[in-house]
DNA sequence: AATAACTTTATGTATAGACATAATTGAGTC
DNA sequence: GACTCAATTATGTCTATACATAAAGTTATT
């Protein structure tokens, strides 16, 4: 009888793949539950609560718990550093600083920041080798106050994607993905042709108390693909 | 002095955005951090494991807990319906089912969900419409076994993606986003110029116990984006 | 020196009991 | 019916205590 909340949460997902709990319908309370595996209240809501987080049910105050009606689980992404994504492909990381100046940003890049117009940033446009080739080119805005060291530091030694993860951890964001035909400088840089359709990933990054910090754009090589685990 | 796990969570993760816990450094134990805020141990276990959860925190038996050294947090995407995706833009839903047969699977496929070579296999192709426009182009192969009833489901009425989320709750698979040109039935369906770069997602859902379920392939209209949360 | 067997230690988990909190239900009122 | 307010109830959280478990360290044995 003595049962574990891993237990508990086997035999949840059980009835509910089941469908011997159904989607939208009430679950016996916690208490009731307690009593038929034998164990305490605290072990079935670890077990119901990991359920909930992982998106299979549905928790409310006094209304109990029900079987999500569509279980939307959430698909994960570790976001990888592109040095380690490339170098567990087995192959060599590089990287080469193209472009590096305080630019004016663009005002509908700063809108997505909220920043003023006269925030101080700098881009730096870097392009990522694999193995030498082309991998991914990346042009990133980093608002400065965020970044404090940035401006001074040596972008030929530590890649911008490497140092701001380890100097400005940020604490959240968004991250797009979309598909858009290489232009000009992207083919050129990622030595395709011409409106090649590549994965466009755009990632804001904001420091804690929504304190914008980055907005990268990265254009992936042709034939690149993004996994996220479920 | 009462603290609940969210004060500690929040303050701990001010000592990793302060680097007062720098990277790669152990942190106190629980016990000194339970006496530190006057609370219980699982009550400073419930905010470490929080963000451990999260990423920010490595915890190892005895070893003891560290800050991560690259704060990997994971990006979460919620997967919708692509009924709740399209009404929650404020347009109307609608799919057509362009064709549905058994037909043997390409051997490239059937390697992805390890199936064997006469497995019961069934593929419809689907339009899906926001507002009468073409909004996502799916082509989807079904095993028969792990979706009982698919057969002879009304498709119509339900469209394939609903049909499967209600009735073959999943429970876990692969997401993969790539970019795509349009080919010609992609074009002529979705209603863009041949060539035009398309997001491209591929899905492969699994039931419980490595049943293969379900492989997806939907490309979407021009300029579609996916947005992660991190 | 390598190996095996113990000890130590920090996290992981389980428990009973208590109180907190949100949300529904229902009673009473206008 | 519409509204207010209290009672109820299921989940949410905290506590103190205990034992489990993994991993690191230490000592004894070969």
């Amino acid at each position: 009888m003595a049962q574990s909340w891993q237990d508990i949460h086997k035999e949840a997902l059980r009835r509910i793949h089941s469908r011997e709990w159904a989607p939208d319908t009430l679950i016996p309370n916690e208490a009731d539950l307690a009593e038929e595996f034998g164990c305490s209240r605290a072990t079935v809501n670890r077990a119901l609560r990991a359920l909930a987080e992982a998106g299979w049910l549905e928790r409310r105050r006094k209304a109990g718990t029900r079987v999500a009606r569509a279980p939307q689980r959430r698909a994960q992404l570790a976001i990888p550093l592109l040095r380690e994504e490339i170098e567990a492909r087995g192959q060599r990381f590089a990287h080469r600083i193209l472009s590096r100046s305080r630019s004016k940003m663009p005002s509908p890049l700063r809108a997505a920041l909220g920043l003023s117009d006269d925030a101080p940033v700098e881009r730096v446009q870097t392009l990522y080798l694999a193995d030498g080739h082309p991998f991914a080119l990346e042009d990133r805005w980093v608002h400065l106050p965020a970044a404090p060291g940035f401006e001074t530091a040596d972008l030929e030694k530590t890649s911008p994607n490497e140092w701001l993860v380890q100097h400005a951890p940020f604490s959240h964001g968004t991250l797009d993905y979309s598909a858009a035909p290489a232009g000009d400088f992207e083919a050129e840089q990622l030595g395709c042709a011409n409106g090649t359709a590549l994965l466009c990933m755009q990632r804001s990054t904001f420091g804690p108390g929504e304190r914008a910090a980055t907005l990268v754009t990265t254009h992936f090589a042709p034939n690149h693909r993004v996994r996220l685990e479920i």
